[in-house]
DNA sequence: GTGGTCTAGACCACT
DNA sequence: GTGGTCTAGACCACG
């Protein structure tokens, strides 16, 4: 596990997204545990607060619970998932549509460049 | 001119977003002369500091340009507006299809969703 | 007359290197009348009290006098001219060592820099 | 660290130039750690806004990088510092060779005053 | 501890 | 009048 850290955005909101969306992808499945504090911290070679700092907030939002002495786990609440992602998918949508709008565009624009967009960067993903 | 200020970016940076969309949809012709910092900082009860800020950004950009004495004018350069839109544009689609690849939406999923969102939202609009 | 001004010196400047540089180079004579403000003014298309400002100057520096009612006239006095052209010749080639020394070029490296960017620039001359 | 500050050139600036020169000259490594902007600013007795203004303009250069909560480094990227060598060099000497032919010098002329102020000014130099 | 932003108010050079 | 710079001091987020 390794993040390229974009040194705009705090580097605890980068690592829950990227939880987030490994919860997302199934890549972290309800109820799996979570690496420890130390163990993150020393793999992505940040500071032991930080990573602290994550998991507050992941737990704030009840994706992530702590089983006293255990560990932490990924809620196994299964119907949070779709909540995170309509949430996350939601408000990038938002952001886009507001962002398009006030630069001029109107629908059919808006529509027609996210089409084009599309199939153009299909070649990038992977 | 009033602008409602969102307390998680910068003011600077909301008044830069603000300008550039003042030219972009043609409010701000190539050209015209912007407010002084003293009046704009009034205007918007800012600091002086602040707006000042933004315009020596906003000049670094090529937006702007100072005269000495006179003012400060819109870029004459009518090829530069049309930059300014494309690449604002370009940084919101692009921010878009990645976050939502990265969520696990496939081509067709996105665009469908866009066309449905652009649909809901045109009662916002105006 | 035009010339283009650079938006980091002071235009009052600019018109004031420009006008010995043209003493300097025999284009003005000492004795030779100069534009009045109005002229120079409206020919340069900058504000009068710019101008006026340059032509004190000027007259600080001895360059320039004033015959009541007849206007301003490059100084009669010859030698004036050797003086300026040594000081500006002195400030530029000071400025220039003192800025490759701390840059850590030797004497050697200036002399052949010098050299190779005098050859390499004579295409650009005319 | 001491800096004499020339009252015509903005303070900022005259700190960017001392901090480039250490990195050209060696006594700045890259990857090493620039002091803080508390730091530097009551070492220098000026104000902390003052360097907060130096650093922010060398980062823009990518003379310096900002690791978030950690301080600021000198740009790891060795090579980047012989590009700002050669940037301030060649400003210098096509600063001094345009102003000298604006004089009327030749190129002779300039190649042989240089060889003189070059072996005249030796004394200063340490 | 670090840097980022903002306010308040001042002085200066330029047009 | 204009912008450019600087000081003084504050608050915040981040690590």
């Amino acid at each position: 596990m390794t993040i390229e850290f974009d040194n705009n955005l705090p580097i605890y909101l980068q690592i829950m997204n990227y939880i987030k969306r490994e919860i997302i992808t199934g890549k972290l499945q309800p109820g799996d545990k979570i690496p420890s504090v130390r163990e993150l911290a020393s793999e992505l070679q940040i500071n032991p607060n930080t990573v602290q700092r994550t998991f507050q907030e992941l737990e704030r939002e009840e994706i992530v619970e702590t089983r006293r002495g255990l560990g932490r786990y990924v809620t196994s609440e299964g119907s949070k998932i779709m909540t995170i992602k309509k949430e996350m998918a939601g408000e990038l949508i938002d952001n886009f549509i507001r962002g398009m709008r006030e630069l001029g565009f109107r629908n059919e624009d808006i529509l027609s460049i996210v089409a084009e967009a599309v199939n153009d960067k299909s070649r990038e993903s992977r």
